[in-house]
DNA sequence: CCCCCTTTGAAGCCG
DNA sequence: CGGCTTCAAAGGGGG
């Protein structure tokens, strides 16, 4: 949150961009230098490029580059192209935001299953498949056009959608956009909710059409907290359902926000009627005072009964049945998050490759890649869905899950042993990236438009706000992945982070960006040594298979660190390797 | 069966 | 105030 204020949480429009055009040319000192890096990267790129891919051509490559689609055909190239070009010319005429995204807002309305916030709400597995429409969705239309070939429509897919768990999204998605609005404050009425969702005759919030969507977010680069709502489908769309409440759970939490009603009528328009209908296992409908409160995971929290009443309190740590108890809300999805959920299935049908890490590897090159404007997009409605979630779990606090992980990944064997740590170590260095190296589109991607400063979001929520240009600097070189990146982990405790942990991952730390505490870049060898990563390639992929591209280096953007790690990462190419242990 | 891996970002905790 | 850790999603792989 108090990236929120950085942002000036509430206005995000206006000030947004001017915000984020600072950063920008505060970014660092260097704005020109900035784009210089950019050709650089661009040459650099393409250099890889034509190295690295042996099969793909290289021309391929480097559109791809320019373009956030990977492989994708010719026609979705050409649409992206387009899309591209829109955007960019919406650009020049003065509004940043103005880029149609996610011109599929239309299927926002997918039913989603569960509250995304409460782990109970785990989506079935159809309703993962379900997932991957949505990218489709928001995808923009050159994605689309590959989905279609290659996955069943979204159409299909929102037939088959269980009927079950949508009801819960409908409601709760409105909440979300009512609250969206710009600041929402808890108190804050409904009325203050963006006049553009609002019904202009009931003066409710109505959830807007698909089609009203587009337009908004195009429409005002000022008003970004009007955008909030758009994005806000376009969450739910993606899959899970930004936040919704549980099914009886707190229907009204606000119930001031007529949208739910309104919302759920168009949706269940789109989809079914009966969507509307809570499911069965909404725990709690009644029970439930606080609109914090969410039932308790269907699935995984089998206690789910009631929230105790000290819930929104938020218990730190409650003793094991009170835990059981409460439901666990999740934590809200960062702007990243949000795009993962959205292209992971894009990714996955491009590609071969079906591992998540591998996946989520490419997801952070193109994350990367993707221009400010378009990582803007995710940052707002990241920030967004803190909002929301903050409003609808008051007490709720990330500590809250602290602990509550299954098993807090890793550090939580037993301890900083070094041998523990060996052990993971030996995993962490490889590198995942498919093989199918065409899959990721390279990073400079649109950009063009990268010169293009700021993200507005950045600037507002993001501290990071990166310029994506940095990043792709650093692309080139990355070929190594994060070796450390979970490294500390094993030093540190679980419960609480030791001491000598945090040692030794600062050392990581240290070349990651300031921002994001994984160290996602490459580290000199020596520190990585120190850590132990023992890039030992569990899953080698062949070099071949690897794209620079793929390879991008982590997350540079990161302003001044920026600068540090960019020169990093070329002092130490490729990490690929990694270094024995220590 | 569970955790790991991986990504970035946000938030919490600790010194 | 800074650094480090944990968690969020996701899904194959590994133990």
């Amino acid at each position: 949150m108090p990236q929120l204020n950085g942002g000036g949480g509430d206005d995000l429009g206006a000030n947004d961009e001017m915000i984020s055009f600072k950063d920008e040319g505060e970014q660092e000192e260097k704005i020109s230098e900035n784009v210089s890096a950019e050709r650089d990267l661009d040459d650099v790129k393409s250099s890889l490029v034509n190295e690295s891919e042996n099969n793909s051509s290289s021309s391929d490559s480097e559109q791809a580059e320019r373009r956030p689609q990977t492989r994708p055909d010719s026609e979705s190239y050409e649409k992206t192209r387009d899309y591209f070009g829109e955007a960019l010319r919406r650009q020049q005429d003065g509004g940043f935001f103005k880029s149609p995204h996610y011109p599929g807002y239309q299927f926002l309305m997918f039913p989603d299953l569960t509250n995304p916030y409460l782990s109970n709400g785990s989506l079935s597995p159809s309703a993962r498949t379900y997932l991957q429409m949505k990218w489709p969705l928001l995808d923009v239309p050159g994605s689309a056009g590959i989905k279609d070939s290659r996955s069943p429509t979204p159409g299909h897919l929102s037939n088959k959608v269980p009927v079950v768990q949508h009801a819960h999204h409908v409601h709760p998605l409105t909440p979300l956009i009512t609250y969206s609005n710009e600041h929402f404050s808890p108190g804050t009425p409904p009325s203050h909710l963006s006049p553009e969702i609002l019904d202009p005759k009931t003066g409710i919030p109505r959830t807007p059409h698909p089609s009203e969507l587009s337009p908004y977010y195009p429409l005002s680069p000022g008003a970004v907290g009007s955008i909030a709502h758009p994005l806000s489908w376009f969450m739910q769309q993606q899959g899970q359902p930004m936040y919704s409440i549980p099914p009886g759970g707190f229907r009204h939490p606000y119930p001031t926000l007529a949208m739910n009603a309104s919302m759920s009528s168009l949706v269940s328009s789109r989809f079914s009627p009966h969507m509307v209908t809570p499911p069965p296992h909404s725990l709690h409908q009644t029970g439930i005072p606080h609109p914090a409160i969410v039932s308790p995971a269907i699935k995984q929290e089998p206690s789910g009964d009631n929230i105790s009443p000290s819930m929104h309190a938020k218990s730190p740590v409650p003793s094991k049945k009170e835990e059981d108890k409460k439901p666990h809300i999740k934590k809200p999805l960062n702007a990243f998050m949000l795009y993962m959920k959205e292209m992971r299935a894009k990714v996955v049908a491009e590609c071969t490759l079906k591992e998540s890490a591998a996946i989520n590897q490419i997801l952070g090159r193109r994350w990367h890649s993707l221009s400010r404007e378009e990582q803007a997009k995710y940052y707002e409605l990241a920030r967004k869905e803190r909002q929301l979630h903050s409003q609808l779990y008051p007490g709720w606090s990330a500590r809250d899950n602290y602990g509550k992980r299954k098993k807090r990944k890793r550090e939580n064997k037993p301890d900083s042993k070094p041998e523990d740590f060996s052990i993971r170590s030996k995993k962490q260095c490889v590198q995942y990236l498919p093989s199918e190296k065409m899959c990721d589109s390279p990073a400079s991607s649109h950009g063009s438009m990268l010169d293009s400063p700021a993200t507005p979001s950045a600037a507002l929520a993001s501290p990071a706000a990166p310029a994506p240009t940095h990043s792709e600097q650093a692309q080139p070189l990355s070929l190594t992945t994060k070796p450390e990146g979970r490294m500390h982990h094993h030093f540190s405790v679980p419960g609480k982070a030791s001491g000598s942990a945090s040692s030794s991952s600062s050392s990581s730390s240290s070349s990651s960006s300031s921002s994001s505490s994984q160290p996602s870049i490459a580290i000199p060898v020596g520190t990585l040594g120190s850590q132990s990563s023992t890039p030992i390639l569990t899953r080698p992929i062949p070099f071949t298979s690897l794209h620079p591209s793929m390879l991008s280096p982590p997350s540079p953007f990161h302003q001044a660190a920026l600068h540090s790690h960019h020169s990093l990462f070329q002092s130490q190419p490729l990490s690929l390797v990694t270094k024995p242990t220590e």
